[in-house]
DNA sequence: TGTACTTTTTTTGTATACAAAAAGTACAGG
DNA sequence: CCTGTACTTTTTGTATACAAAAAAAGTACA
């Protein structure tokens, strides 16, 4: 029981992180999570050092636990890395993979169109992550598999908005990636690596464009005085 | 005190694990080492949660930690992987050092001259570990840096032959080993991407055949009888 | 002798109390 | 009003005691 409720403790704080429900940078309290999850400090710090084995918080000497932070130093090397990371682990996927993980993959896909469908952004966004991770799995990299899990961290709480689809042009967008999903599950069944690394590739440009256009949206009009006076003439 | 002993203790673990004085495999006993390092089994059972995130031991529930072992599905995709990881390390390595670093160095580069000159197969294995794990520094991409550190703990323990040279041709291959740093120091610090990363691939070339000449050395000679006749001939 | 079961011992996991460090606060002096 | 300092509060780190699980040892019986 008291088992079932640390690791309950773990997979909560991860998926608060990863939904951004508490946001990079927040300081984590020890006595206040400890009492949250009905456990003593002892186990929760160990929560938090694994938690910090993954990328998730980050350890600081006498001052306790923070939430891992995105600068834009690291946003930039994360945009130079991912196609690298994610075609390599997809390719090794694909030679790798054995049927009970396409069975696994399968069911994760079938929550994620789900939850997708029913726009639950924070549920679509976890298990947008847990489909890469499995990927990731089959690969059986162990080095790559490291630094795709710390990249997914990241990925995942960027792309928070993508699952939140706001225009029709975003539901399409939604729409496109579950096909996606789909058309890798079936390269990877059928063993074929180049064409996995493909859709791979594809599938890494839709979520770019739109977290870039996330990062540096349309322009805000410049003339904002002829544009009003062009509403006024309607 | 009590904080220098807890961190003592996590490097000098590291240490053993990484020239192989611990074992892949061995099960690491709290009590024991509590004891022997003189801190108590809550710091110390932290420590262990750190070298399970750095990829050093596995942690299994209610059975403690065990350091990790090396099998040969991991040796084929250590050999498959380490290219890619180290040469795209150095390539932004070369590109984004700081001088500071160079000088951090330059300085691990001189003690590992020392230890290799002295013979002190151990440490010149933890040397070198650290030379390679500043260069993942440099590169500032933390997803690729947590891919080579896994890469660097199997790296470290199957070279420790390496370190230990036994004939001339042993020596002159760590003497070549040396100059391969220098050069790979004059490649990041005059900001060259395309010499380091070549400089990176022959350094690569030259540990996989010495680990390979380990894994499968030159064969016992067939014909027992006949070389012992030969022997008594002379 | 081998095997299933019970008891004992060892080892891991958790809670709690206390020590140490950091953060916050009040106040004196310029 | 600002600034530095002593003091208080809060938070993190460690040791220890106890609970729970696994391993080991013993025991009965075929």
């Amino acid at each position: 029981m008291a088992k079932h409720k640390k690791s309950h403790c773990a997979e909560d704080l991860r998926a608060r992180i990863l939904t951004q429900e508490i946001p990079p940078g927040t300081d984590l309290d020890e006595a206040r999570l400890a009492e949250e999850y009905g456990i003593s400090r002892t186990p929760l710090r160990e929560v938090l050092h694994r938690l910090a084995g993954g990328g998730f918080v980050r350890l600081e000497e006498n001052r306790g636990a923070k939430v891992e932070s995105m600068d834009f130093g690291t946003m930039r090397v994360f945009f130079q890395t991912a196609p690298l990371i994610y075609c390599s682990i997809a390719r090794q996927a694909a030679e790798n993979r054995t049927t009970q993980q396409i069975a696994d993959l399968k069911n994760i896909q079938l929550g994620f169109v789900q939850a997708a469908k029913s726009e639950d952004a924070a549920q679509s966004g976890l298990l947008n992550h847990d489909f890469h991770e499995k990927i990731g799995d089959m690969a059986q990299n162990p080095y790559l598999f490291a630094g795709l899990k710390r990249m997914l961290v990241d990925h995942t709480r960027l792309s928070q908005t993508f699952f939140a689809p706001k225009s029709e042009a975003d539901k399409t967008r939604v729409g496109k990636a579950i096909e996606q999903h789909d058309a890798m599950i079936s390269a990877i069944e059928a063993q074929e690596p180049s064409l996995a690394t493909d859709l791979t590739l594809q599938h890494w440009d839709l979520s770019r464009d739109q977290l870039e256009k996330f990062v540096r949206p349309d322009p805000l009009p410049i003339d904002v005085i002829s544009m009003k006076d062009r509403r006024n003439a309607l």
